[in-house]
DNA sequence: ATGGCAATGTTTCATTGA
């Protein structure tokens, strides 16, 4: 199985280039964040024509999520939201495909520390520790992805000096991350040997992606089942390049499992 | 080689993102 996270920032203005780089890529199982776009208005015809069929939770302007899946695979247990948390903002959507439990999240920004949202943000992040810890008690193969808004080593900012303590790499945040690692949660890139300097996220100003001005805060997390299944995860850059690209690179991760051996 | 903010709605600026 080949399981890709991606944020689009707008898949209304991302649309074809998702389109090509599906037929280009082929995966399986595709995690949206940052779709901006309510489920009315959502481009299934196009997603069909690719070959996948789309499920989503959006909303207009702002957040907005979505599973790809291709055509072929079986989808069950569809869900929204985080359970026990009242959220009126559309971060979360899972469904079991092909015997994995795949939970797409888009986690709040946080703005700046000390303000309100990243209030928000550390109390969403503790609520998506309790709502992983129930399913994995329930889904032993798990894959937790999506845009994490949390850059959880040094080596996954680009000057982490400069970044220590501001959002996105504050140690509350960080912490957040370790409590999903110590529920048994595998960071899928770190399975493998990586080229130094490899970010998921870069600025749209001050020529950060030229500069590999970036940081790591796209993720794919898998349960230990998964970990060892796990042959291969990287982080496809080239898709950050070219005319209107979103400012998040595609996190891949691919998976030696029973269904997908052919 | 890459590119010098982008997307959206509140629309000719303000808000948000990260």
């Amino acid at each position: 199985m080949k399981l890709v996270t991606w944020n689009v920032n707008s898949l209304n203005v991302r649309l074809q280039r998702l389109v090509d780089w599906l037929g280009a890529n082929r995966p399986d199982v595709v995690c949206l964040q940052e779709t901006k776009l309510e489920d009315e208005r959502f481009p299934h015809e196009a997603i069909v024509a690719a070959g996948y069929r789309a499920f989503a939770s959006g909303q207009r302007t702002y957040n907005g999520v979505a599973l790809l899946v291709r055509d072929g695979l079986a989808v069950a247990d569809l869900a929204t939201g985080l359970a026990g948390y009242d959220d009126a903002q559309k971060r979360v959507i899972a469904a079991t495909i092909g015997g994995v439990r795949v939970i797409c999240a888009y986690v709040p920004n946080g703005q700046a520390v000390g303000s309100d949202k990243y209030a928000y943000k550390l109390a969403w992040c503790d609520a998506a520790t309790a709502m992983l810890r129930a399913a994995l008690a329930e889904h032993p193969r798990l894959a937790f992805a999506g845009d994490m808004n949390i850059a959880p080593e040094p080596r996954d900012v680009h000057d982490p000096a400069a970044w220590e303590g501001q959002v996105l790499f504050s140690e509350p945040e960080r912490q957040r991350f370790r409590d999903w690692l110590a529920l048994g949660l595998a960071d899928s890139f770190r399975l493998f040997e990586q080229p130094p300097n490899t970010f998921s996220w870069w600025d749209y100003r001050m020529l950060a992606f030229p500069k590999n001005r970036g940081l790591r805060i796209d993720h794919i997390l898998l349960s230990a089942e998964l970990a060892k299944r796990c042959t291969a995860a990287r982080i496809d850059r080239a898709a950050r390049k070219g005319e209107k690209p979103s400012d998040h690179a595609p996190v891949l991760v691919e998976l030696a499992l029973e269904a997908f051996s052919g």
